[in-house]
DNA sequence: AATTTTGTTAATAAAAAATTTAACTTTTTG
DNA sequence: CAAAAAGTTAAATTTTTTATTAACAAAATT
């Protein structure tokens, strides 16, 4: 085996992982986290951990871009602080196993919708019942502000239901629904 | 009641519907939809069916907005064209199930990122192949390459098992699993 | 304590995205 | 079939976002 086969081989190698990594980015994308952020993440997923000044060199960036890039993957749950001894550099991990990705990406967009929207569903009906049980106030007026309170009530199930979905994806119980399949 | 009432009692309801507009494009920005292109889904969400001039008028923006807006919100499923008699303008109407508005907003995600993914992992570990399988190759490179393809491998249950959550979402069983709790 | 290393914040520059105006195409109706 | 209406596309502008350089702050080692 020559050096000339061994150089080559190795960009084989780093071609596979690049079009991985692009693909990794694009579903991010998708999600809404930006696209270099994405491949931030999409580099860690092959690597162990990493320093700021490693991932600058892998992704030609700068280190500015790095540590801000980290941070916003580590608020997605998708990226961990670790520590490793010699260094005295902050090191990070990326969540490498999808279900846990899934479920860290997800449950936290979810709790938040519907934290936030059920909170926002209740303070418009609290205003709309204002003029409803107020006397002086129209028919007209009444029966579409109840008409409007209604439409909020009917969404308030949803909220409900996503806090569950919340619920059996954190304690693993949809895997016993919804079981992971081995085999190829 | 007099007219001076009725004017501000509108415009609690408008605040009202304000506030849930708000909190809907908040929430679709999270997902990754563009902060007007919620803002048109919320107000959709109030109305039945609508023409471009009738956004536009809402919304106070130009009418190719609303037509890019419109054709967004189509590509995510949760808007769709409709049939108003009576006028040759085309018209919308917003999907106002949530349920359904999730069902065809991830669904559509999740479906892109299993078949994108999942291609692209098969062609990574195909290029791998070709490096595990050729005997000129260095037995070091030969491991580094088994290594991807092996954490490429664990990671194709995941893309199973999204497109059977996809699967149970589409045909309604997760809601066996997970019943809509009715009750306030 | 001083110097070096590391990471973050601030200001600027560059790039990308969204919005509008204007031109154009398609559809409808008289 | 001509005229008008409706919708889309294109080009230009504005706004927003992202990334970089440079300055700063914090931590650690000598």
């Amino acid at each position: 085996m020559t050096n000339h086969h061994e150089e080559g081989s190795r960009q084989t190698i780093e071609h596979a992982k690049g079009l991985v990594i692009d693909s990794i980015a694009e579903t991010m994308d998708l999600y809404g986290v930006t696209r270099s952020a994405g491949t931030l993440y999409g580099t860690m997923y092959f690597e162990e951990d990493m320093t700021l000044d490693e991932m600058r060199e892998k992704l030609g960036m700068s280190k500015p871009s790095m540590s801000t890039g980290v941070k916003k993957l580590q608020n997605y749950n998708i990226v961990k602080q670790t520590f490793r001894k010699g260094t005295r550099r902050q090191t990070f991990v990326a969540e490498k196993d999808f279900f846990k990705f899934f479920s860290n990406f997800f449950t936290k967009m979810w709790i938040r919708e519907a934290k936030i929207n059920l909170d926002t569903v209740k303070q418009a009906q609290k205003e709309l019942n204002k003029l409803i049980e107020d006397s002086e106030v129209d028919e007209k007026i009444k029966h579409e502000a109840q008409q409007v309170y209604q439409q909020l009530e009917a969404s308030i199930p949803y909220y409900h239901w996503l806090q569950k979905l919340v619920d059996s994806i954190e304690s693993g119980e949809i895997f016993e629904f919804l079981p992971v399949d081995q085999e190829k």
